[in-house]
DNA sequence: ACTCTGGATGAATCAGCGT
DNA sequence: CACGCTGATTCATCCAGAG
């Protein structure tokens, strides 16, 4: 069940090795990791403070360790851990590399010129994301993952039928919704964050699950507090944490240390929950189920107004959401413009929520 | 409406230029144009000769990245047309990119390289993907697009109240779920598809309503069918096409002409605050909105000031502007005086934004 | 025990103009 | 170009403490 292993009894199994991910790297013998998960520094670019609308300051990632200078600093390190990663794995290994856009790019272009062959980039997609304060660009709202394979002729580990049976018996799709760590889960030391970019344990089981089998081995060059050891001992793997930092590297062994392992059986997956997609009126009007310009109505025709290209209403007191208008037009505090609204179509009216059900099953189907 | 440009008159609007995407860049003037919207093929045959990706193979498609050649010929490309839109793009314009785990890591990292200044990566979630027949990857359900701009100090246009105004308010976040291009909106010639990768006008509807202004101009490189000169007409911009395939760029042609754009007064969108006139509050006074001596109040009661008939304010604590004195007394660096003071109207407190809002409707008038 | 409310916070390349 | 001033800007979630 461990594989072909030479190696595997003189790999540091389940231990955190302290110090730099290079070094600690070359004593590692070659392909003998079945999966490498690699959380590196994003090298953000951040200007001053970030205050949010209240005045209040945001704690951004401002850590010496994440500070690698321009771009070629940033690459030249990022060559040099992704080849000792590719050494280091079974022909049949893959990797994992996350990051934002600030650094994904330069690892995905370094990962195919080293002769990684890509299987997916994943995206996590943030249900509860930090808002842009600005407004002054879309809210960063996700994290790329990519996937990879040591070379194209890697036969892989990809658990299908378990991700199709977590995913409610349907394939699991390359975008993954999941909460960030939050409460209990994010490791405290005097009431504040012990780390600034703890990943949630969801990921990094989602991660294990399709990608490794029990007894494999996992490394992780940027061990953080250890949440891919965490999850792994759940899960019955094996892993090696690389950490710089020694405040790190204890927290870490400590949090390991408290996890109880599933149960043999209890190996198998957590449904994911599936929402109805929310689906706002901007949607209708991008995707030409109603034009600008047309004119909505409600059952009994004492009001009217009309549609513009962002999705806002008009008439002739109010312009707005369409619940804002209607409600406006009624003098009420509130008003549901789904059910109010009408439009024509082949001659009757139409209740907006009704084009809104076409869409819903168009996402469902 | 089409802002006063020197070149403007000289571009080729609203036309498509048939011919190889660098030769016909070098064509358009410097600093000319507003937006470039790119979605271009990634698979290259021997000789550097350039093909579309053929999606009813697309395992075909895969199989062209085996080799480093490859890899060096797609970026010399891009390099190059990446360039000449540089130089195209105003100083304060913005570039869309499209690509997929094949392609967008390069064109990432030549876009940084090559001094543009990322802004978003944006995810179009696909609500209706292909699914994945092997079972041996997840199911790739997404594209990526990149948003920079042409430099780090560009002014970009961003209309941040209209992308919230089409989301139900609140914030557009950097995944959209769009479906894809199907049924009637599909090109067809002799009942087959016309081209493998038509993209849905719900897309260029939300890229060019988010970056973009009326009259402006669009230059797409690889125009295709021309869905980014379909929305453009229908949203009042300008587009610049340049296509290579005489049959792809006659059906684009066919395909806008019977475009009927929307109503002059539907295209107008949810206007930003920031964009709004200026009223220096002296205006309040100066038009007796206010009278000097009059108290202001926040709207817990805990501070107050008195108006000087400079438009000054005055505490037992501080003097100067409304927004000095409201940051002085929460001692916060700053504070927006607007909506912080209230005065009272019938017996009732009203912000100073409201009585802003009475004189910035006046100028409208 | 339960509900309600206010405060805190998360990988963020987050302003623009006039002097 | 640096500096200072005006003034625009937040979503989902968890937790503590009040009622």
């Amino acid at each position: 069940m461990l594989g072909g292993m030479t190696s595997h009894d003189t790999l540091p199994l389940n231990r955190i090795l302290v110090g730099d991910c290079i070094e600690k790297l070359r004593d590692i013998p070659d392909n003998s990791v079945d999966v490498v998960f690699a959380d590196p520094p994003y090298n953000l670019q951040l200007g001053g403070d970030l205050t949010r609308p209240d005045n209040s300051r945001v704690d951004g990632v401002d850590a010496e360790w994440d500070k690698l200078g321009d771009f070629q600093a940033h690459d030249a390190f990022a060559k040099q851990w992704l080849a000792e990663c590719r050494r280091v794995l079974k022909e049949d290994g893959t990797i994992w590399v996350m990051g934002s856009y600030h650094n994904i790019f330069r690892l995905g272009t370094i990962l195919q010129d080293q002769g990684y062959w890509m299987l997916n980039d994943v995206i996590w997609h943030k249900s509860n994301p930090m808002p842009n304060f600005r407004g002054r660009r879309f809210t960063n709202a996700h994290e790329t993952l990519i996937w990879a394979a040591k070379s194209k002729t890697s036969k892989y580990t990809f658990n299908y039928a378990a991700m199709k049976m977590a995913n409610d018996d349907v394939q699991m799709r390359s975008d993954w919704t999941l909460p960030l760590c939050t409460g209990a889960e994010r490791l405290k030391t005097g009431g504040r964050k012990l780390h600034p970019t703890q990943k949630p344990e969801a990921l990094l089981w989602r991660v294990i699950m399709s990608s490794t089998r029990t007894g494999d081995v996992i490394l992780d060059p940027f061990f953080g507090t250890g949440t891919t050891g965490a999850v792994a001992k759940r899960l019955h793997r094996n892993f090696i944490g690389i950490e710089r930092d020694p405040a790190y590297a204890m927290a870490a062994a400590a949090r390991i240390d408290s996890v109880l392992p599933a149960s043999k059986e209890a190996v198998t997956i957590t449904p994911a929950r599936r929402d109805e997609p929310r689906v706002p009126f901007g949607n209708l009007v991008e995707r030409g189920l109603i034009r600008p310009g047309e004119t909505l109505f409600d059952l009994r025709r004492r009001y009217t107004a009309r549609v513009h290209a962002d999705g806002s209403l008009a008439s002739d007191a109010a312009r707005g959401s369409i619940h804002q208008v209607a409600a406006q037009l009624q003098h009420l505090p509130s008003c549901n413009g789904w059910t109010f609204w009408h439009i024509e179509r082949q001659g009757r009216p139409v209740p907006l929520d009704a084009l809104r059900t076409t869409i819903r099953e168009g996402i469902d189907a």
